[in-house]
RNA sequence: GGGCGGUUGGCUCAGCGGUAGAGCGCUGCCUUCACACGGCAGAGGUCACUGGUUCGAUCCCAGUACCGCCCACCA
């Protein structure tokens, strides 16, 4: 009887519930380097829900892990959780409806339902981490219930979380280690700055988004020029930020300019007008403002000018007083610049910058032609990934582990790695190339891994940031807000001569860039780490290669000159039907959950096992539903060969015989796909031997010998069997279980069984006689199919004439061409030529159906 | 704008220097002896386009056109 869909969930359960009383996936600390096989497994992203991407990518990296499991290896498979960063803080804001204010004290009475609505309510950083340790303990239980029931040969005893005390103990000493190497460094500079989440961002968290703005046409004056010059901006609220205008030195148009002085409008600043290669003369005017800080190439220039910046945009994104006549905020008018400041001070980016086009107009200072609209340009702004407004530049003290000094070194590290495919080590190297800063890796948030270090206090009151205040490798992991440095007391924080703790924790990717050694017992444990890094296998998304994969590389490398792994595989993410991309917010995102009702956990593997690495699948029903029929031909094989008992020894039928020796082949060549990391082609021809050459054509030809007890045939059934089941286990995890047990009820795993060798099946011979057969067979069935009669109408005569080679290899296996298709007369001619065989077929009377 | 992939039957995808393959879908047929979640037979492709190399190209090279992904200093 085929199974019902709850009897396949039972199922699972009952497997799962085996594996687990077994141990099944148990690593071996007692085994060597060189026979363990180490997966840095992706810890996921505690963030609500898995999709179904999770599910596929999850799954190859559990494919090929079964696979090294049966070759013998010793398997070290992990599961860690990234639960801080934003992701989390996001979540808990949500769920809870809060919002983080560090100057709240600790209420610990607080009491917040999941769900709950209504104001958003401020709570004090602690209890925010609270709430952020709560949804995150309920997101890993849904995570490990959904990667159990996709049969992930996970060892749950190695687990680890990116914000629990070891992983905060492995972040913050590898820090300090870089901290006393001189490669992360304390710098004020201007970075990029989110001014909703309020927090410094990483070029690698950045991403380019179209927006249309609008080309305002400023006039400058110019000295000893009427009509000065006009500059085409589409940040005119940047004017009081102007620190200097420039022009493409071949630019005709300006050339005469080059050296003079210009005066902004409203703020009657002098600014140089200079020269510089970066100038598009094809853009706007193209003249430009330099401004404290537009882009990057603001930064650039404002460094090579070495002036003070004008800071005008804060934090919070508005803008900031400015102290117009003093210091470097030079005027040649202060009461005018005051006046005008004044205006927009406080003011949010959008509302300055419509208040100073109205501005400039009003003084006469816009060049925009009256009688038609401002030219409007759609061009790339940069946002943080998972921000809503543009980033700004601020400036503001940020550690930065140093990687601009290093790309080359980084790029040959990348070289030593296998990637799967390997086309995706050049987007390592290109991205790596491309670097433009280096990796900004604290930022101001709450829920993370704190940047363990103080900076003392001088006699003033002056926090001094050069001096730095550094905890015992003994006394992590620490946090700096809520202890004292070594050799303070917690009562000189904040005053002069005490200290400062550093508010800041930890970008994300400086705890993920070490899960290859999280789990490894490092530093302290010189043995378990040497048996388990570098780590074999790194599997991957592809668009995290800027961010995981090269963070995690230069952490290695910086630590020790190390390769963190030696592959790398890289996954695509599933597409829907339409190959859109999947998103929550476009609803067409497909729940695990449902397919795997559906189909079941082996089906949704076979569609994983389908997808090749790198190539980004669809949601595929087809290749489910083509799954689920794999499941159950395998279950009605086996009830059908288990049907004959257990029979031992060699095939003594010439049929027999070519088919262990073609099941040696494939066998031969699923092991090459294997080793060569294509789960696809590994999975197509275990599947077309065992649906054509086993079902289709062995399968029918020896059934009559099977029915009468010939042991060759019995054998051979089981020997066929046994290696279908071991070679799908790895995707099939399921089905093949069940099925090995119903060969023999007290084997152990199927999962820990060795992998087919071709060695097992050298006793086969593939001489021609299957194909001969199956070619003979084929002209039978065709002539029945085009006289629309049964395969059981006999054959009244059927002649063959061909070479004598073939002749005698059909004679072999005629028996069983003739009980299979009810064969009366036959007659077989050589002919002595080697064009193949001429098979002629006359069918007998149908006997007539009642 | 740069880089990397892709373009093969209605759909999803293999293949790869020598007369085009699979699964699904489609057409016809075959049922109780493993399986109709099955079997057999069949229809269906100028392998995106243009040049080149070659005895011969879907496969190699160059270019073009679309599609996708990654990246790129926002005037």
């Amino acid at each position: 009887m085929p199974k019902q869909a709850d009897d396949v969930k039972e199922i699972e359960k009952r497997w799962r519930a085996f594996w687990e009383e077994q141990g099944t996936y148990r690593y071996d600390p007692n085994r060597g380097r060189d026979e363990t096989f180490v997966v840095d497994t992706p810890p996921p992203t505690a963030s609500g829900a898995l999709h179904i991407g999770h599910v596929c990518s999850y799954t190859h990296t559990d494919l090929v892990v079964r696979y090294k499991r049966m070759r013998g290896f010793n398997i070290f498979y992990p599961m860690g959780w990234d639960d801080n960063g934003l992701p989390t803080e996001r979540r808990v804001q949500n769920v809870f409806s809060v919002r983080c204010d560090p100057s709240l004290p600790y209420d610990p009475d607080l009491k917040l339902e999941f769900g709950r609505e209504g104001d958003v309510l401020p709570i004090s950083r602690s209890n925010f981490i609270e709430l952020c340790d709560v949804v995150v303990t309920e997101d890993e239980k849904q995570f490990k219930d959904m990667f159990q029931r996709v049969a992930l040969s996970v060892d749950w005893t190695h687990t680890y979380a990116t914000i629990d005390r070891r992983s905060r103990y492995v972040s913050q000493w590898s820090f300090l280690k870089l901290i006393h190497k001189g490669e992360a460094v304390l710098r004020e500079a201007p970075t990029m700055w989110d001014v909703d989440f309020q927090t410094a961002v990483a070029q690698a968290e950045v991403e380019d988004r179209d927006r249309e703005g609008t080309y305002h046409r400023i006039r400058f004056s110019v000295e000893d020029t009427d009509d000065g010059v006009v500059i085409a901006t589409t940040r005119p609220e940047l004017l009081p930020a102007c620190i200097a205008v420039v022009a493409h030195p071949d630019d005709s148009r300006y050339r005469e300019l080059i050296g003079k002085t210009a005066i902004t409008p409203l703020f009657g600043a002098p600014v140089p007008i200079m020269a510089d290669e970066s100038a598009d003369p094809e853009k706007g005017t193209g003249i430009l403002m330099v401004c404290t800080f537009g882009d990057a190439a603001d930064v650039e220039k404002w460094r090579e000018m070495g002036v003070p910046a004008r800071e005008v945009i804060g934090r919070n994104g508005r803008i900031l007083p400015a102290a117009w006549g003093s210091d470097h905020w030079e005027t040649i008018d202060g009461e005018m610049a005051r006046r005008h400041h004044d205006k927009i001070t406080g003011l949010s980016v959008n509302q300055a910058r419509k208040l100073i086009v109205e501005l400039l107009a009003e003084a006469g200072a816009l060049a925009d032609d009256p009688d038609s609209s401002p030219e409007k340009v759609v061009r790339p702004v940069k946002f943080f990934e998972k921000g809503d407004r543009p980033l700004e530049f601020v400036v503001s003290r940020q550690w930065f582990i140093k990687v601009m000094d290093k790309k080359r070194e980084l790029i040959e590290q990348g070289r030593k790695i296998q990637w799967h495919p390997e086309m995706f080590r050049k987007r390592y190297e290109d991205w790596v190339e491309g670097l433009n800063q280096d990796w900004g890796a604290s930022r101001q948030r709450y829920f993370g891994v704190p940047i363990p270090v103080w900076y003392a206090i001088d006699g003033d009151g002056n926090v001094d940031h050069d001096t730095l205040l550094l905890p015992q490798k003994d006394d992590l992991p620490v946090d700096p807000s809520e202890q004292p440095p070594p050799g303070y007391e917690e009562s000189q924080r904040g005053q002069p001569g005490g200290f400062a703790g550093d508010p800041d924790v930890f970008d994300t990717w400086a705890t993920s860039s070490l899960t290859p050694v999280i789990p490894t017992g490092w530093p302290d444990d010189e043995k378990t780490f040497r048996n388990l890094y570098p780590n074999d296998l790194r599997p991957q998304a592809h668009e995290i290669i800027r961010t995981w994969a090269f963070t995690t590389i230069t952490r290695s490398y910086l630590e020790d000159g190390s390769v963190p792994w030696h592959h790398a595989a890289i996954s695509g993410f599933v597409l829907d039907p339409d190959r859109k991309k999947m998103s929550k917010s476009k609803g067409n995102a497909v729940l695990p959950t449902d397919v795997l009702d559906e189909y079941g956990s082996d089906a949704v593997r076979y569609w994983a096992g389908s997808a090749r690495l790198g190539v980004d699948p669809a949601i595929d029903h087809n290749v489910y539903r083509e799954g689920k029929r794999l499941i159950t031909k395998i279950r009605n094989a086996a009830r059908f060969v288990n049907g004959f008992g257990s029979v031992e020894g060699a095939p003594t039928n010439p049929l027999d015989r070519a088919l262990i020796g073609r099941l040696q082949q494939t066998v031969d060549k699923v092991t090459t796909h294997w080793e060569s990391w294509d789960h696809t082609a590994a999975l197509e021809t275990a599947e077309s031997w065992f649906w054509s050459d086993f079902c289709d054509n062995y399968l029918e030809l020896a059934k009559t010998r099977a029915y009468a007890g010939e042991a060759s045939a019995i054998s051979t059934l089981g020997r066929g069997l046994d290696a279908i089941v071991r070679m799908f286990a790895p995707f099939l995890p399921y089905v093949t279980e069940e099925v090995w047990h119903s060969i023999d009820p007290e084997a152990s795993s199927v999962h820990l069984a060795p992998w087919p060798s071709a060695q097992e099946f050298s006793d086969g011979l593939d001489d021609g006689s299957f194909d001969v057969a199956v070619e003979v067979m084929t002209h039978i069935r065709k002539a029945k199919s085009e006289a629309k009669v049964s395969l059981k109408v006999p054959v009244e005569q059927l002649t063959v004439s061909g070479d004598k080679r073939r002749l005698d290899l059909l004679e072999s296996v005629m028996d069983d061409i003739v009980t299979t298709a009810n064969v009366r007369n036959r007659e077989l001619t050589p002919t002595g030529s080697d064009d193949g065989l001429v098979v002629g077929v006359v069918l007998g009377e149908a006997e007539k159906k009642q």
